[in-house]
DNA sequence: GTGAAAGCGCTAACAT
DNA sequence: ATGTTAGCGCTTTCAC
């Protein structure tokens, strides 16, 4: 069942024609006759010929391969990206290679060995929450290989990234939390290192200042994992006065906070309103519905993956760092007021 | 910035030794002296050589890539089976090529076509809702490239599977909703002509029979996606007498229903039950928490990517045709009493 | 123990 | 308009 796949050659013998000439013909180069040009593309179709890939990329010495550094694979935000990613590459020809550090420092570490070694064209990478050292993707670009960071970048590298408005999306929530009445708003936030936590952070601060409501450090607090949440939320219920509302900082966090909330005995929103971010399918079966910030996966992902494509074919001709601001929109649905 | 790669060459030259005496000591072959060899070692690590995989591949005309169609990849079960399948090609050293039908059945085409001529030495692949006809899956067998079927196999194709216990699955499910009391379960089912749609069927008409429930037609719809679930719930819940349980092709599905169910009226439990399908990450944050059979996606995953890369590899020596079957587990939470 | 030569499938100079 | 030759980076006979 393993036939050998045809190749130039076998159709040039049965044409008794030379290798040249059939790869002329083939790629309708102006200097081959009619007569032959037809005769070895029905011949081509007829033993169903497929080009090696393999040797036509030897020949260039370029692989149209990207690699991709996931921090999650099972996460409805990076699935969304990684669906635009793929979109893009497969419109652009590319095949992907995707790597998933979990999370994890040295996972993410051998991600880019595997990729370097792969010896993909580029790499587009988000960063896992451990990471802190950044000597890995320093290598990258070293190495001479094109890297886009996308949503988690890393600020210690040169290179062209993809964000969203992480600063804005958080101000337009939490602005849109204290028109609606809420003087107490929480903050469930992550590790101030990475750049997206601390951007929503000042953009939380600054939505709160715009209304002359005084930074409370008690209401803010690193919980950006639903075990985190549920440790977290039932002691921030206790404060006195109570948070009349809790921006979160993903909806898996704002979620199970409303969970809790409820079970506290507090109604949604009347006492207390939740805002997650990301707008993810789960923010349609909570109860009640979850206002959130949507990020727009999809889009990230084509344009990190245009970006990247790009940079490689020389098509992106700016010299310096190219960044690329996602508009985040705020998507009202039932757990505000 | 773009470097040329260091090539065994390039060591060759450098140690005034021949191109396939650099092979060979790289490769600890035994002829080679071991002055030599640590030399030549030395020096490769120097200018962190790394082999050409294009090159490599095409001596061998082996790539070591395969294909993955599946037919949504914003999903949590797609994606926890695509996880399983990363994990085990990155130990097998394989690369991935990542096709996404979408649920269209050209698009479905077209990725078998993309796969082909990228000629991946397997694919795994999960037809979409929309196949009904499947000769371009017979394309790859005739090609000879491995197949392998997971979860919504072509039962058309004569080729390696891995799906899940689905009748077991559903006929555990509800033969618990009948033993904690209900009488009158409906089932929100998919098109017949997908075998998981079926098989969950009998695993429910079973589970009725085993406790002389007759079989309802009127309790049976097709009904596998959120916006078919808000026109078919709410005139299901108007029969009379009203259903006491759902049980759910899926989770989405099963959380929408939850919400309808719960805004006519009804409580869940104590009036109706629901139960879904794959416990996903939503079945932890509807309220009341989502009862749900899990499909261990990730082993899935995992599974039909070990036995695909063993085809390829001739490990698997079976003749015939493999079936591997997961196991599922009911997940009892709180939408069932 | 090491080297020379051939070849994987393809294309691009350089003939003719 | 077509053929010849060489070479992409690597391994593998076959020599010595």
């Amino acid at each position: 069942m393993d036939r050998r796949q045809i190749t130039l050659k076998d159709i040039a013998r049965e044409l008794k024609l030379s290798p040249s000439t059939v790869s002329r013909a083939l790629r309708n180069h102006p200097a081959i006759s009619k007569e032959t040009k037809t005769l070895v593309q029905q011949t081509a179709k007829k033993y169903k010929y497929k080009p090696n890939t393999l040797a036509l990329q030897l020949r260039t010495s370029q692989n149209k391969t990207i690699g991709v550094i996931v921090p999650e694979i099972i996460h409805y935000f990076f699935s969304t990206v990684l669906a635009g990613i793929q979109e893009e590459a497969e419109k652009g020809n590319y095949n992907l290679i995707i790597c998933h550090s979990n999370e994890n420092y040295e996972r993410e570490v051998k991600s880019v060995e595997t990729l370097l070694d792969a010896q993909v064209r580029g790499i587009l990478a988000s960063q896992s929450k451990a990471t802190e050292e950044f000597s890995h993707f320093q290598d990258i670009v070293d190495n001479g290989t094109h890297l886009v960071f996308f949503d988690r970048i890393c600020t210690g590298i040169n290179t062209d990234k993809v964000v969203i408005d992480d600063y804005w999306g958080a101000f337009n929530a939490v602005d849109y939390l204290i028109k609606s009445g809420c003087r107490r708003v929480a903050f469930l936030g992550s590790n101030p290192h990475l750049p997206i936590a601390n951007n929503r952070r000042m953009g939380y601060e600054d939505a709160l200042r715009k209304h002359s409501i005084p930074v409370d450090k008690t209401l803010m607090q690193v919980s950006d994992t639903i075990e985190l949440a549920r440790e977290i939320v039932p002691s921030m219920l206790k404060i006195d006065p109570v948070p009349d509302a809790f921006f979160c900082i993903n909806d898996e966090v704002a979620a199970h906070c409303l969970q809790m909330i409820k079970s506290a005995g507090f109604k949604i929103p009347e006492d207390i309103s939740v805002c997650g971010f990301t707008n993810s399918d789960i923010t349609e079966v909570t109860d009640p519905r979850l206002t959130s910030v949507d990020q727009h996966g999809f889009e990230m992902g084509r344009t990190a993956a245009k970006l990247l494509i790009n940079r490689i074919e020389g098509k992106e001709t700016r010299v310096g760092i190219v960044s690329k601001v996602i508009k985040t929109d705020l998507v009202v649905k039932n757990s505000t007021k």
